[in-house]
RNA sequence: GGUCUCUUCGUCUAGUCUGGUCAGGACGUCAGGUUUUCAUCCUGGUAACAGGGGUUCAAAUCCCCUAGAGACUACCA
């Protein structure tokens, strides 16, 4: 088998979305999985769509997922340069080429011609193509004599140069996803490979880069399907060996039709990209999944395993495990449903996986910026070995462990209605006595001197508990008391509770 | 409209090539358990072969038709 070399070829027309970010991942895993190369190319032969930093953004996504080249216009490469505007004097011999062995033609008709014929077509309920049938009446090299051509060209009329669509001619075809696939030529057009600008068409870009590239196996979204034969047809053309393609299934909205946009994520509250962009024309600011405290890892897995599985019921894994099990054969053919609920479990699935002290520690950064607090590290581990099993993201750790930072403002009402008894006051007060005399404040002993306490003088175990709670965290809810307590310390704990009581016995 | 692709629980999917286990798992949801509380966690339930014909002793699986969905249909990628 000849070495693998595969290419993630984005356009630097704005972010990279996560239906991109899986195209590169499924790349990724089918290089590593097979020894060979992963190359990153920009595809930017479009000058009327760049964006400002568009590319770097790109970039540094790919790597914040993990997704490493081995080649790429930042770590070099025998085959560069790897960005096409940086290639644009090769692609004319090629147009050439193509016009001299008879399988392209130089057009004349101008845009605003063809925007007419369009519309023309349109009025009629029809639909205009260029094509062997209207090649014929149109303004091209097929139609006009050899010398007018030649002169129009040295005059610098400007021309593009069109792909001669051969006349019903069957094209057939492999997908390692899709299987075979046929089409009859007489359904396709004669699609523009070289603009007016000088610059190639995708197609004619493509063609040449991944042949120049070696490109063994070109794995892109679905949405390339279409123009399938016309690039099968190039290689045919050129007298290349053609790579093998694989196309892959769409990311689709996660309700109603259609596939995954950027709207959808504003519209229902998830990001589509997995780092925050900000437009750099209308100042629009979107959110990553990074900055939406999603791990690299969690995010990469989910992803992985939507439109393709490894055939058994593991569904945490990490980059290499997902390299080992990675094949084509376990691909889906169609779109998938991205869905917010299950991406937030894979996430929760890694905050399981990792130590509180490495969640801690991010926690640690959090309180700083987020709120302020500088708090003493191995406290702040601590507390998040208490919390950290019930949340999904970080920031959600506040929620659950506000209550070892500052003390309760407010009192839940609802708790309040249900716990706090006409003899309440009067219990807490005896309960902090008790808690003051504790002279080993470890949870294990709180436990012990409480429970005794407790069961003595038959006081009820959810009356002294759930006042205590409300004393200490001012809602119904968080890990077990006599941790709490020891976390707090005795001096905290009972200042609390006078207060609580104060507060409590004022309604 | 045309071309191509796709179609199993609400969602992601296994199973289809090589017909034959109550169609399996996960997320969600519901119920129960654990717990002083809220969560987590554990256990259990829920729920699908798009429809119609065939072939066969037997069809999610093979064949045909219908329907639906998606993509593409630019001098954009």
């Amino acid at each position: 088998m000849k070495e693998v070399r595969v290419r993630f070829a984005p356009s630097p027309t704005g972010p990279l979305h996560i239906g991109g970010v899986r195209t590169a991942l499924y790349n990724y895993l089918f290089a590593k999985k097979n020894g060979g190369k992963m190359i990153l190319r920009i595809e930017d032969t479009d000058q009327t769509r760049f964006v400002p930093g568009a590319e770097d953004y790109i970039v540094k996504s790919l790597d914040w997922c993990g997704i490493k080249f081995d080649e790429s216009d930042i770590v070099g490469g025998e085959y560069g340069p790897y960005r096409q505007s940086d290639r644009k004097p090769l692609y004319k011999q090629y147009s050439d080429e193509l016009i001299a062995k008879g399988f392209a033609y130089y057009a004349f008709d101008t845009a605003e011609e063809l925007d007419k014929y369009r519309a023309e077509a349109e009025a009629q309920k029809k639909t205009f193509i260029y094509n062997a049938e209207s090649r014929k009446t149109l303004r091209n090299s097929l139609t006009i004599a050899a010398e007018e051509v030649e002169k129009m060209i040295n005059e610098g009329v400007p021309y593009t140069v069109r792909f001669k669509m051969p006349e019903n001619y069957e094209v057939r075809m492999h997908d390692i996803i899709r299987g075979d696939i046929k089409v009859n030529t007489n359904t396709l057009d004669d699609k523009v490979l070289f603009k007016s600008d000088g610059m190639p068409t995708y197609h004619l870009a493509n063609i040449v880069d991944d042949h120049l590239m070696k490109i063994s196996h070109v794995i892109r979204g679905e949405e390339w399907l279409p123009s399938m034969p016309l690039h099968v047809l190039l290689y045919q053309a050129f007298g290349w060996e053609a790579p093998e393609f694989a196309h892959l299934p769409l990311l689709l909205k996660p309700d109603g039709n259609g596939k995954l946009s950027k709207r959808d994520g504003d519209r229902l509250g998830f990001p589509v990209f997995p780092l925050r962009w900000v437009d750099p024309k209308s100042g629009e600011v979107s959110s990553g999944y990074r900055e939406s405290g999603y791990y690299s890892e969690a995010f990469i897995n989910m992803l992985a395993l939507l439109g393709w599985n490894p055939g058994t019921e593991q569904e945490i894994f990490s980059m290499e495990e997902l390299i080992q099990a990675f094949s084509f054969e376990h691909c889906t053919k169609s779109g998938a449903r991205f869905n917010v609920d299950k991406t937030k479990w894979f996430n929760h699935e890694y905050i399981l996986k990792k130590s509180k002290e490495e969640v801690g520690e991010e926690y640690l950064q959090w309180l700083e910026t987020e709120k302020g607090i500088k708090a003493d590290k191995e406290y702040v581990v601590k507390v998040t070995g208490l919390v950290k099993d019930r949340i999904n993201f970080v920031k959600e750790l506040w929620d659950q462990s506000f209550f070892f930072f500052e003390e309760p403002t407010t009192y839940d009402e609802v708790t309040v209605k249900k716990r706090w008894k006409e003899n309440s006051a009067e219990l807490m007060l005896k309960a902090k006595e008790l808690i003051n005399s504790i002279e080993d404040f470890s949870a294990e002993n709180i436990e012990k001197v409480l429970n005794e306490w407790i069961t003595s003088n038959e006081l009820g175990m959810g009356l002294v508990m759930n006042g205590l709670r409300l004393m200490l965290v001012g809602a119904g809810k968080g890990p077990h008391i006599h941790e709490i307590l020891e976390l707090l310390g005795k001096e905290e704990a009972v200042k609390r509770i006078d207060k609580g009581v104060v507060e409590l016995s004022k309604v």
